[in-house]
DNA sequence: ACGATCTCCTTAACGTTGTTAAGTTCGATG
DNA sequence: CATCGAACTTAACAACGTTAAGGAGATCGT
């Protein structure tokens, strides 16, 4: 029987296999993106990716450690010398990152990374902290609490924001008022929370960035 | 052919499906909560769900209902006339729920409510919250931040540890600190980080609580 | 009392999914 | 040039969510 491989192109390896799953995230979601789907982009049969991975979950997991590494990669997440600065450019960055791709939250949280990257980053992080002034604790609970609310913040933004400028279905503002008649602060509240997710994500930030100035002592 | 029901057991209607589902949960983790599962446990067929769903996301759509309805009927989550307890009980119960039950964040934020519980509750919080010198913007964003961090800080948090006392493989904390053998803060944090949950979870919130004092001058 | 109707379930089946087993191609190596 | 291992293929499996069609049993109007 003739070879099926209709485009003899080149062979594959993990790196090419996790960037098209990338690019595929963006259109199908993450429901839609089946191994099938992905060995599809990429000339090939689905068993073929079994290959690289031990499984889809080993998968993601580089999936996501990709998205560390390109969020890591971009100057604007890397950026601050001072430790407030650099703990909003560091959740700024995180919160770009997953949103630059559909379901970037779900996916993210839902993984482990591969390798030492994030050790290196965090292990950055902690001493240019514990060198401003932070104890190790402190450190670590001003920066994980701050992730754990980024984290947080946008998965709620994507469950009704998939991609920037999308709206998931049943977030229909109108009908929203309408259940909302008897609750006028609730209702009132629904534009602040499902409109203008940028400040809003700004103004908690900000929040607790004022209560690691406040609780630590630290200016 | 003979009925096949073995048990002649009463009618099916939404709230039993949720409840045994939500039993289920606790056993097979949200992967293995099939379908078929709960049918078989509801001595059932599993398209006979569907005559009470439209289709799975809507039983769990009930399912994370029915974990907000509990949560709020504990006593201890809707306590606090004071703003500052009432936001720490709210969180701190909403933790409890979320550890209720396995891949409890998971299922809670992938999810919408039904009705308008949740509508009655926010309502509630944003008066007190109003009443108590927050402009309604304050208000939300207030509860919205540390909503978002809890919400984030248990899914980080089942993800290591599905239920209290289990945890989840590959979580091995030898093998840990071997990796991190040549990032010295950083495998320190991992103690700080993986363990004591409990504690790390309230200093998070109360350097939220603390910012917001600061930020929005209510003591 | 009795057929009609509606509710709630059953059996059967469909297409898709992740995954495994076994065989095939092909470039590098001895 | 034969050999061998890496990197694929085809074929198949069990399990999943979901739909279609039908059947039992209570309820109701007459």
């Amino acid at each position: 029987m003739v070879t099926q491989r209709s485009q003899r192109s080149p062979r594959l390896d993990k790196k090419q296999v996790v960037g098209t799953a990338l690019r595929l995230l963006n259109e199908t979601g993450l429901d839609g993106l089946t191994l099938r789907a992905i060995a599809k982009e990429l000339n090939v049969q689905a068993p073929a990716l079994y290959w690289h991975f031990k499984n889809k979950q080993e998968l993601l997991d580089e999936m996501a450690t990709e998205m560390y590494r390109r969020m890591v990669d971009t100057p604007a997440a890397a950026a601050g010398a001072d430790w407030r600065e650099r703990l909003l450019a560091a959740n700024r960055g995180l919160r770009a990152a997953l949103l630059g791709y559909r379901d970037g939250a779900k996916v993210f949280s839902g993984s482990r990374f591969t390798g030492t990257l994030h050790a290196v980053e965090m292990e950055r992080t902690l001493t240019l902290f514990t060198e401003a002034g932070f104890t190790l604790t402190q450190a670590v609970r001003a920066t994980s609490t701050t992730y754990a609310y980024t984290i947080g913040f946008v998965t709620e933004e994507q469950g009704v924001q998939p991609l920037p400028g999308e709206r998931r279905e049943g977030y229909d503002m109108e009908e929203r008022a309408r259940r909302m008649a008897d609750f006028p602060l609730s209702a009132a509240a629904g534009a602040e929370i499902f409109e203008n997710y940028e400040r809003h994500f700004e103004e908690g930030l900000g929040l607790i960035v004022a209560g690691i100035e406040a609780r630590y002592g630290i200016g």
